[in-house]
DNA sequence: AACAGTGAGTTCCAAATTGAACTTGACTGA
DNA sequence: TCAGTCAAGTTCAATTTGGAACTCACTGTT
């Protein structure tokens, strides 16, 4: 690794001190992405214990989990609601949702037992008691996630973020990820 | 991870005139974890069309193409730091490793055709050209992403960030989500 | 040198995920 | 009113994933 390998690294900003790469400064320091790594790899560190715990504790899986948190915070919602706002497939969670129902921790939808069309959820007791059980241990990850910035930081943080996102209509669907120097390959 | 490639116009975030509970909007502003909610979305809009056009494009599976980016910034690492660094399993690693060198993509490793420890990873010509040329895709996004900030606050979210990343240390791995049940460690 | 311990990588296989096709209710407009 | 169209939700099948157990090289200890 000390060694010079192909002329092609030029660009990404090679930082090998002695022994062994440091992958993760690499990926922080030297990366053409460097913003897009963060959020992943804070999405993975925050997102990762919890859902492992939720799913310890209560035998609920991710998709799961993430039904019952968005109806808490959007009560009524569909299916097609949580699978745009949590990139989750629709069949995926068709199944969590009938789990949910199973374990009665969702209301009985009250439509189209064979097969209906928008059909709005909602959280029985069962489920209001889970997600106020467990909410707390989300809210006290995320905190201590920014343990380490003044609230003056917190508040600059959450400024920026919401207008990136906000803009996000902007990018989000049309990505003809070619965009950048567009080189046309060879469409098979 | 179907990104939402229909239903392109409105319908998102948009507050037109919501009649029905906006959940994108409950999500953004009535979560209890704000910023965390964003990450996670923003992962999402950003991670899911780039993954999906490298999968048409290069037919390469998301964990595949991660290993030759993590190389591609830091060459000679292991199917470890990989997984360290992306949140991978080293099993669905190894098979991307394998994958990619039936490809071609990466150096054939010179040890442990059976079995070894700690191989160092590089890629081949191959593998650079395929990294140079999909990179300008990636940087686009990210460019795309943050271009509602001015170069001031750009810099001003990228130290932000970078703060809680480098403090992640401090709370990555110690993550009893306590709230009800406790289980002991939390010694350092 | 022998030996237990550690950890990287692999294999196995059950479980989870998801693309594709399908079903069905609802809405459109003439 | 009634085809025609659309989209939400479901089902099915094939792929993908990842926990657990395993192999094997290297390390440190006596």
């Amino acid at each position: 690794m000390s060694g010079p390998q192909t002329a092609r690294d030029e660009d990404f900003g090679r930082l090998d001190q002695g022994e062994a790469p440091d992958m993760l400064e690499a990926k922080l320091w030297a990366n053409p992405c460097p913003f897009t790594f963060r959020i992943n790899y804070l999405a993975l560190l925050y997102n990762t214990p919890l859902y492992s715990w939720i799913s310890d504790q209560y035998g609920l899986k991710r998709p799961e989990y993430v039904v019952l948190y968005s109806l808490a915070l959007a009560d009524g919602g569909s299916a097609r609601d949580v699978s745009r706002t949590s990139g989750f497939p629709k069949n995926t969670l068709s199944r969590a949702i009938n789990r949910l129902e199973l374990m009665g921790l969702i209301e009985a939808r009250s439509k189209a037992p064979g097969g209906g069309r928008k059909q709005a959820l909602h959280l029985s007791d069962k489920g209001w008691a889970l997600i106020n059980e467990t909410r707390p241990a989300f809210e006290a990850q995320e905190e201590r996630m920014l343990k380490v910035l003044s609230q003056g930081e917190r508040q600059m943080l959450f400024e920026l973020m919401s207008k990136v996102v906000m803009d996000a209509q902007e990018w989000a669907d049309d990505l003809p990820p070619v965009a950048g120097t567009s080189r046309e390959r060879t469409e098979q």
